[in-house]
DNA sequence: TGCATTTTATTTGTCGACAAGAATCGAGGC
DNA sequence: GCCTCGATTCTTGTCGACAAATAAAATGCA
């Protein structure tokens, strides 16, 4: 077997194990990269990393902690299935989280926030207009969470971290599919979540965050099925 | 020191040992027998629970991944802080996720669900009854997680079930501090609750779980501080 | 040949031990 | 007397190994 890039870096502080493995895996789960269902062996991932077994285990329990793999007793853990039959349930929640966390980010924002927010934003455009899928996954969910973050509830935003990142997988296997064009409406309609929250505007911010969710989960929907989600008028 | 519960339980199934320890590591925290800010020593945790550390190590790894133990490298895990600072952003959280759940559960309860609930509203009379804070506490929790159960969405059912051990720890604050009269107001509001979700009455379901929340908000507040949390009417 | 049962092999769960880093304690200097 | 620096102790992070449990293979039987 050929030498991975892990193997080579054979001094590591003492304590990143872990975290090198747990990000190395979440994104290769995110990606795809590993697909839903695929058994995970820890003497595998072991001799990959050049390390002991005791440090993945670790990173597997986190990882199943947020439900990114699933572990069976005695068995094999294997890469969360995607439950179709759920996905209802997904939209209702990113749908409320999307709400709420850009009215609270309207609400407490500060100036720094939004510079980040910004920037994520810019990147997104490009990414869209270099056609990069996997890139454009990943900036709009650290365009999502960064407007999470503004709203400064930790609550609400470990909820819409989790629903970002399984809509990860759910948008790479969309675009996986469909490979035309990236939507230039998402960028627009970013912009405008964007004016709304600098502007303060808590009732506009909810309709636009509404209507983002919306025009996503319509697009998800006509391609994996009806939309089984409700309408949450509150 | 004297032979201790867990000691005597010599043999263990296989696996077993993990569960054992995180719940019951869980329940100290909750209650408050471990209080915030205790270190965590793993050597001490092994031998009384007459286990490796290794499993012990685990648990402490899922505790951490729900926000109940904070890890410092190369130093001892302590028991999660309250931060009172955001103890706003628990009030605007569980009050969305108690208007949340108790909709849904009005939508997709099914009789059982019902059952369920009711069982769980009666022993929480009873132990108002009894005047047992710790128990009554413990059922509260049970009695709204039955009903994000009864909802079944299960991205809302995990926040809410942070939600309310987290706020375990808040009432039991509370409770210990005040060792007056159990309120009997809030068996009443639960009672109201299951009626409502038994009709299938969304918009009532919203506002007595709103006004619930408001409640307990409005007492822990007026002990601890000023109300810091903001009207979200959505 | 097909199925049930035993045997082998693989993989996880747990253990004890060792080393790195941090906290504690003590000695020395100002 | 108080602060600084070094040695010691203590706790964690990681390792390699062993045993239990499951999966796979091989064997026996109809």
């Amino acid at each position: 077997m050929a030498e991975t890039s892990e193997e080579t870096l054979a001094e590591r502080k003492r304590g990143s194990g872990v975290k090198l493995v747990y990000e190395m895996l979440r994104d290769e789960i995110l990606t795809l990269t590993l697909p839903p269902g695929r058994p995970i062996d820890e003497v595998n991932l072991a001799e990959r990393f050049g390390m002991s077994r005791t440090p993945i285990r670790e990173a597997l329990v986190r990882l199943a902690g947020e439900g990114l793999v699933e572990t069976l007793p005695n068995r094999s853990a294997i890469v969360a299935n995607i439950d179709f039959s759920k996905l209802h349930t997904f939209f209702d929640a990113i749908t409320l989280m999307y709400r709420v966390t850009t009215r609270l980010a309207a609400q407490y924002h500060r100036p720094e926030d939004l510079e980040v927010i910004r920037a994520h934003q810019e990147r997104y455009a490009q990414v869209v207009a270099a056609q990069d899928p996997l890139a454009m996954i990943a900036v709009n969910r650290d365009f999502h969470a960064a407007i999470a973050e503004a709203g400064r509830n930790p609550y609400f935003t470990s909820l819409t971290l989790r629903l970002l990142d399984e809509g990860r997988r759910i948008l790479r296997l969309y675009y996986q599919s469909f490979n035309d064009r990236l939507p230039q409406e998402y960028s627009d309609e970013h912009n405008a979540i964007i004016a709304a929250i600098a502007a303060r505007d808590i009732e506009l911010c909810d309709r636009l965050a509404r209507a983002h969710a919306d025009q996503i989960v319509r697009q998800i929907r006509q391609f994996f099925g009806r939309d089984m989600r409700q309408d949450v008028p509150l």
